[in-house]
DNA sequence: ATGAAAGCGCTAACAT
DNA sequence: ATGTTAGCGCTTTCAT
């Protein structure tokens, strides 16, 4: 591999030199400047990041931990920090948590040893605890996404996910359904509190009562949300309509709900959080509320932009707006069906 | 940050011994080993990985490029390298090239920089030229995944794609369609050059003719995907069937045909390739060729870990079966629809 | 069995 | 305006 020295020899320079110009740190001359940029051509030099990154103390690099790419909005996500991170020069180090802890934790160190200059999170726990924990081991700016740890000093960036459940648990009830089931994923994240929330004040606000048989939490997986919904579907009184909480979760509910021999709409409507795209070529077309992904891992990468380049001040909470989308999986109850 | 140093001194030992039991590369005496531990824990220590880096010459991180990371069979993928690479304690480093070469190549210096140990590539041509240059600029061991690429010597892993596309098209013809449109992504990767051959040759063994006008190639966007589907279906005989070449043409197809006001399957057939868990829930559900992405990812990983292992040997190419799955998007032609 | 020290490639402070 | 040099944190060779 070629160094900066072969290049300096090249050039008939200083090594000193070849750095000045190449990262333009103090005058050198045109002369030189030409010389020493065709030497990097012509011995194909790239600079070392280790060697950059020992000397500085600390790496181009944003770490940035998800639960998983695997879920399209995550993968959005990640797309859009990718870019931006690279048109401010910076590489990013992906890793899936899996809403894992212990995942986390070894990513953590990982990214420790890289010495990375920030760190974009979207935290498996919202626990204080967790949080401080958390902030122990980091010493680099955080930005939280789509997830929020408490009593933490944090930037973050999130959806409106109270609201955004809010509204689709409305618009069932405005479609006049009062048996709504709520499926929701591991119940220590913000997102599943948040949405929890949304959906029991709605509930409770149109004069309903929330009934815990109507609820299932910490379904963060297929298998879960079958059998929550199963078990929902099996009830003497079945639910008119479902809200799904997450688009892992609206999968499930869509297989249980056909695997029990339903037709949505005609037999239960079903409201999804976050399409990403597919929801309009399902069966029947999803309604949902869509997550600001793209923006989200955007805005992530100002704030923690912003902080690396010194600034402080009190931590900034973005809250991006969702937008809802009614499709055709949500209408009013056929009422021979939830009568019984 | 503390260093080797600060180990060194709080367990009162020089820092070679440090690093000799951090990485047992010789005798260290039981009761130093303790003592080193002990300090590393209580400074809290973590090593460095660009000095490492430095002083190895090569970094434990394997550069991976894929198109986009937002398509889920490449999400997937993804995922199972991750997996695996970080079961060999090597950090992965992905960039999104999304077929351009200016990106890829831009991803490409910047792994340099990294002194990566390794390279997974889904590249974006599949030209003579292109390899070479690639085979010029990168010095590491590098196996292609998904496509590959003419006249190089490297490790690949890809779908059995001819034969995936043969099934897929040989099922249109059973059912009795004749006129079957092919829509692809861009010409010149090898995936859908391989689908695109594995299409005509089944087409014309069954004794038809492959009609230019129902073949679209270059669609790497989802309004391409919709205006050759429209420009066929505007097509006086119009096509009875849709061969989609990947999942974002399938969802492009299948947008175009519902907006001309056509229902799959009862006018026309669809086919996909890759549904990547949702082809289950679309409307109709679809039938696809699935790929064997996450093994794919294994795969890679394997071949390049053996590489990296010093083995020189021949480039081994792996080819991933397919999987077939006839869902409700295919069906016989509706006689009065394709006779006009 | 352990320590001392050189040197990986680079940046930045200092010297000229 | 350019060159020289120390030193970032680590691994590894050479002494002891």
């Amino acid at each position: 591999m070629t160094t900066i020295k072969d290049v300096a020899r090249e050039a008939g320079v200083s090594i000193g030199t070849v750095s000045a110009t190449l990262n333009g740190t103090k005058y050198v001359s045109d002369k030189l400047q030409k010389r020493v940029h065709e030497a990097v051509k012509k011995v194909g030099y790239t600079p070392s990041v280790a060697a950059q990154s020992l000397k500085k103390g600390s790496a181009k690099i944003i770490g940035l931990i998800l639960p998983d790419i695997t879920n399209q909005f995550f993968a959005v996500l990640a797309r859009a920090v990718e870019k931006a991170a690279t048109s401010h020069e910076y590489t990013v180090l992906l890793g899936n948590s899996d809403q894992d802890q212990k995942k986390e934790a070894d990513f953590l160190r990982l990214l420790k040893n890289h010495r990375v200059a920030g760190l974009i999170l979207a935290p498996s726990s919202s626990g204080e605890e967790y949080g401080r924990n958390l902030a122990d081991t980091v010493a680099t700016p955080v930005v939280l996404v789509d997830r929020k740890t408490e009593g933490v000093v944090w930037d973050s960036v999130v959806s409106s996910n109270k609201d955004g459940a809010r509204r689709a648990v409305m618009h069932l009830i405005e479609c006049g359904h009062s048996r709504i089931a709520g499926i929701f994923g591991i119940s220590y994240v913000s997102t599943v509190r948040d949405r929890l929330e949304g959906y029991k004040e709605v509930i409770r606000a149109a004069g309903y009562t929330v009934s815990p048989e109507l609820i299932a939490t910490g379904c963060n997986d297929p298998e879960k949300v079958r059998l929550a919904a199963q078990a929902m579907l099996n009830l003497r009184e079945r639910p008119t309509a479902f809200f799904a909480s997450n688009n892992q979760v609206l999968q499930g509910v869509m297989l249980a709900v056909r695997n029990h021999g339903l037709n949505c709409p005609r037999d239960i409507s079903i409201t999804g959080f976050d399409g990403m795209g597919w929801a309009d070529l399902m069966d029947p077309p999803m309604t949902t509320v869509e997550q600001a992904a793209s923006e989200m891992g955007a805005e992530a990468v100002r704030l923690l932009i912003h902080r690396l380049q010194g600034n402080s001040g009190p931590p900034q909470h973005i809250v991006l707006p969702t937008q809802f989308l009614v499709r055709k999986s949500s209408v009013p109850p056929l009422d021979s069906i939830y009568k019984w």
